[in-house]
DNA sequence: GTAACTTTCGCCAACCAGAGGACGAAGCAC
DNA sequence: GTGCTTCGTCCTCTGGTTGGCGAAAGTTAC
């Protein structure tokens, strides 16, 4: 089959695109009463998207008492690509072009392999889900990356846990590999993306996503759009002091959000806690696998592990001190908390939340929901497919 | 002389009006140049904001080497007025329409004693500049006071420092009391787009502007404008922590950032250093004047006093500890401090500096600015009168 | 001092895009 | 079948853009 190549030619085609996207099949009637158009404009317009073959007809729509109308859709060939690099596995979805998820794969990796040897894991992975039948090519990808990205070239800056990383024009490249459109970003703010998109956040213009994993970061989303800040690495919280008296962490500086709780400072802890003897718990799943990691820890917790617990609760308090410091500064209209951690669930979630509501004004707390992200390890990659289709889906 | 009561009647011709505000008088030709429009439509425009008395002739432009060409400008009997309220002292400023201060009063009040009392005074305030010929009315008054503000309807909610100001109608009552329009808002958000229009941040669209009085507050400008936040408490930054073993706050808290450093705190501390001795240069101002304020310390810390250098110094820390945290979030492209410690100058400064770039990830400091305010006092009243003027210039 | 060039301004004609009304076609309810 | 509703197309009208032209008023070159 062959790709899409056109692209909206206008404000209006592209508002038209993202309607049909994010509302899937209408009538010329019901686009009509959400746009700001008239009606004789609206149906070239709608025309023009048939002949480049943006749009297809579907059948009739329902009838609402009157006249049925014939419905549009969006080409029900297009396919988007979503890629979530994690510093620890890749999630890879291909959605068609209303956004739904077709099919995912998800594959362990070590982003310190550098960009050439995880791409060939990506492109791999693509293809199997071409052979399984559910796309024939692509005709956008978005990629998140765990590190800050320069966002207009789609190429990583100074990647702390990605060496190798640094600089490599990761747009260009996989745009020639895939032949069609890419844009990276940053992972945090992709999974943002998607939990507005399709998860807890519909409907919220602005907020903050945390994603504890690895490392710990916050989406900024600021009027329904992504805020990348001056240089694109707005949000990268995971080395603000919550203690000037706490670790070391590997920046050099002293109590580092990171350094207490994250993924990586998780399992050491839980390793630390099963050697010492003082979980007996995780002394038996260390013994099981030989490491230890954030959902090990997470079962022991729903187990009554006390001691996963109360690291789960302190840890909680920590995140909870840091984030309602960012809910007093920016006062958001939502909470998303997403990641690896977020297997420790409510009791990470309580602790979070007696901070924020104890710390900030009541003003900003008030209606302020604190939530776990609904999408769990597809916010990624959804938010990868939005961000992809929100570029295709703007004029040339 | 008769008010201005016109207001722009579509989107062109408010961004004539803000051009000629920000630019000064210029000739068609060069409106011509900046705006979006087509020839005949612009001389349409302009005609019709002459006819509504919101813009004059002007004489003649400098010739750019062919036919001179009129030039416009503004009505100059355009007047507004600019109110900043803190919680010890009133600025009142009157401008022309292109924001220039044409006179300005400073008075001291107490804010505790009520919106009654301290608008009684600012009303006598206008009076008294009324009746030194500057002006003969307002056409738009823009007011800061310190505490959160809901926007839309300009009535303070729960201010912390202003008994009896929750849910005083102050836009109502004021535009009542002038006959004109007005808009309210934070202080802080006013200081910062006082910055923005006319002192160090111009031309930078994404900025935080601290604020450090008798409480800290920080102005966010994304994208050129004032962010707010979902309840309009964005930018209360005086409460988050910056030492769990720190100092009990008055709300209730530990280690707040305002209970370790603001006028008020360091007017304690310097009294107390002054008490016990530990510095002889403060003890003999507090025995000047009875009391001491953060300008005291200031020219202890300029005369060269270790102690006040020591405060100036730790001070600076815990505010850069703060900042250092927001600007990993915000990625600003410049901090501007401002508010009464700026006394302290390059001593705070440079601690506030160094906090920053050591904590923060240098793609984020790379670049990035960390200022004293340019304009002193005056940023709060100039932010008032870009922010009434800002809603005058638009479409009603 | 004069001629040639430049720039601005106002006017007009041609043209184009979009809004909105009119009208017929298509479907539903009774 | 009759009346009502909805849908889609056609057509007109308005508003705005573009480009051309000439007058006015400067500057520059000679």
């Amino acid at each position: 089959m062959r790709r899409m190549t056109a692209r909206p030619a206008n404000t209006h085609q592209a508002h038209l695109l993202r309607l049909l996207r994010d509302g899937g099949r209408s009538s010329r009637a019901e686009l009509g009463e959400r746009i700001q158009l008239s009606r004789s404009k609206l149906a070239v317009e709608i025309d023009r998207l048939l002949e480049t073959g943006l749009v297809a007809t579907d059948g009739f729509a329902a009838s609402r008492g009157g006249r049925r109308s014939h419905s549009v859709r969006l080409a029900p060939g297009l396919r988007f690509l979503g890629v979530d690099i994690g510093a620890t596995s890749i999630d890879v979805a291909v959605t068609n072009g209303e956004l739904e998820v077709l099919g995912h794969l998800n594959d362990s990796t070590d982003v310190k392999d550098g960009p050439v040897a995880v791409f060939e894991q990506v492109l791999a992975m693509a293809e199997k889900l071409k052979e399984s039948g559910l796309a024939e090519g692509f005709d956008g990808v978005g990629i998140g990356v765990p590190g800050p990205v320069r966002f207009p070239e789609g190429v990583p800056v100074a990647p702390p846990i990605m060496p190798g990383w640094d600089g490599f024009p990761v747009r260009e490249a996989l745009s020639q590999e895939f032949g069609c459109s890419v844009m990276v970003d940053n992972d945090v703010n992709l999974m943002g993306l998607g939990e507005q998109h399709a998860g807890v956040a519909r409907s919220v213009a602005d907020f903050l996503c945390v994603k504890i994993g690895t490392g710990i970061g916050c989406g900024i989303i600021v009027g329904g759009q992504v805020y990348r800040g001056v240089t694109g690495c707005a949000g990268d919280i995971g080395h603000i002091q919550v203690d000037p008296q706490g670790r070391l962490c590997a920046c050099g500086n002293r109590g580092c959000l990171e350094a207490h709780f994250s993924g990586a400072a998780l399992a050491r802890d839980a390793e630390e806690a099963a050697h010492s003897g003082r979980s007996a718990h995780l002394a038996v799943r260390l013994e099981a696998s030989g490491r230890l990691t954030s959902a090990d820890l997470a079962a022991a917790a729903a187990a009554g592990d006390p001691v996963a617990l109360d690291m789960a609760r302190t840890g909680g308090e920590r995140v909870g001190q840091v984030i309602a410091g960012l809910v007093s500064f920016f006062n958001p209209g939502m909470v998303v908390i997403g990641g690896g951690v977020t297997g420790l669930g409510h009791t990470l979630l309580a602790s979070v939340r007696s901070q924020v509501y104890r710390r900030s004004l009541p003003l900003a707390t008030g209606n302020l929901p604190i939530v776990l992200g609904e999408l769990g390890g597809m916010a990624g990659v959804i938010g990868a497919t939005r961000l992809i289709s929100d570029h295709l889906f703007s004029p040339a």
